[in-house]
DNA sequence: GTGCCTGCAAACATTTTGCAAAAAC
DNA sequence: GTTTTTGCAAAATGTTTGCAGGCAC
C-alpha cells in the first residue's frame, strides 16, 4: 500500500546510459560514463548520470565494482573481476567459483547472501 | 640500486594505527580510524592517517575493503567479507573458496593473480 | 645533524542535493 | 495536466598534497 506511489519513466538519458554500459567491454567509472554519454547528449549533467547509475544498480541491472574509484559493469551476473594493479584495467573472469555459487542464496552463520563479488588483484598480461 | 634511498622510520602514529587495526574486530573506515586513534593521540591529523593507511596497505600489512566508503582490515590474509546491505556492517568469513586459493599465484588467461577478495552482499542476522 | 614523517590547511576529486524548468505519460 | 526526471550549481564528502617544523635515528 505504501509502495505504488510513483511509476518510473523511460527517458532518453536512462536508455542511453544502459545501452552504453551493455555495449562496452571496458568497466567505466561514473566520470567516464558521463564523458561518453555526453558525446551523444551534450546537455546531460553529471548529477543525472550519478542518479541513473544508482537507480540501475538498485534495480540490479548493472553492478558496481568498488575499487580506487568505482566502476560499473553492464553485466549484473555474479562473475569475477581481475583488476590490474599496474594499469587499473578490469577484466571479466567467468565460471570461477562453484563454492560461492552454492553459498549464494543460502543462509550462513552471519546472514543471508544475496549476491557476491570476487576481485582478483595482480598484473595483467599486457603489463 | 635505485631503491635503497629512504629507510622507513617507526613512529608512534604508525604503531598506534596498526595496533588499533589489529586489535579490533570491526572493519573501520579511514574516518573511524582517525576518530579512534585521535583519542590517544589528540594532535594526529587526518592526512597522516590516510598516508599511513596507504603505506600499510602498500606493504601488505592491512587490506582495504572497497565498498561505499573504503574500510580497512588488520588481517591481510585472503578471506571473504560479508557486507550487510542494511546496516553496512562487515563480517569475516574464513575458508570459503578453495578454488580461489588454487587460482591464486597461478597464471590465468588475463594475468598473474597476487591476491583476491570476495565480498558477499546480503542481510545480516541482526537486521 | 640529517632526512623522513607529521600537522596543518588548502586543493582536489567524487558524489549528493535542492530547486525550478522540461519531459514523459 | 500531473508527476517524474533533468540540468544546474552549490554543498557535502572523502582523499591528496605542499610545506615548514618536529622527531627518529
Amino acid at each position: 500500500m505504501t509502495k505504488e506511489k510513483k511509476k518510473e519513466r523511460i527517458t532518453s538519458q536512462k536508455k542511453l546510459i544502459l545501452d552504453y554500459l551493455r555495449s562496452v567491454k571496458c568497466h567505466p567509472s561514473a566520470g567516464k560514463v558521463f564523458f561518453e554519454v555526453q558525446k551523444k547528449l551534450p546537455r546531460i549533467s553529471r548529477g543525472t548520470v550519478y542518479r541513473i547509475l544508482k537507480n540501475l544498480k538498485g534495480k540490479g541491472e548493472i553492478q558496481e565494482i568498488p575499487c580506487e574509484v568505482c566502476r560499473f559493469d553492464g553485466d549484473a551476473s555474479s562473475h569475477a573481476h581481475f583488476i590490474c594493479q599496474r594499469c587499473n584495467k578490469i577484466f571479466d573472469i567467468f565460471g570461477v567459483c562453484r563454492e560461492c555459487n552454492i553459498l549464494k542464496r543460502k543462509k550462513t552463520k552471519v546472514g543471508v547472501i544475496k549476491n557476491y563479488q570476487i576481485h582478483f588483484h595482480g598484473i595483467c598480461k599486457n603489463c
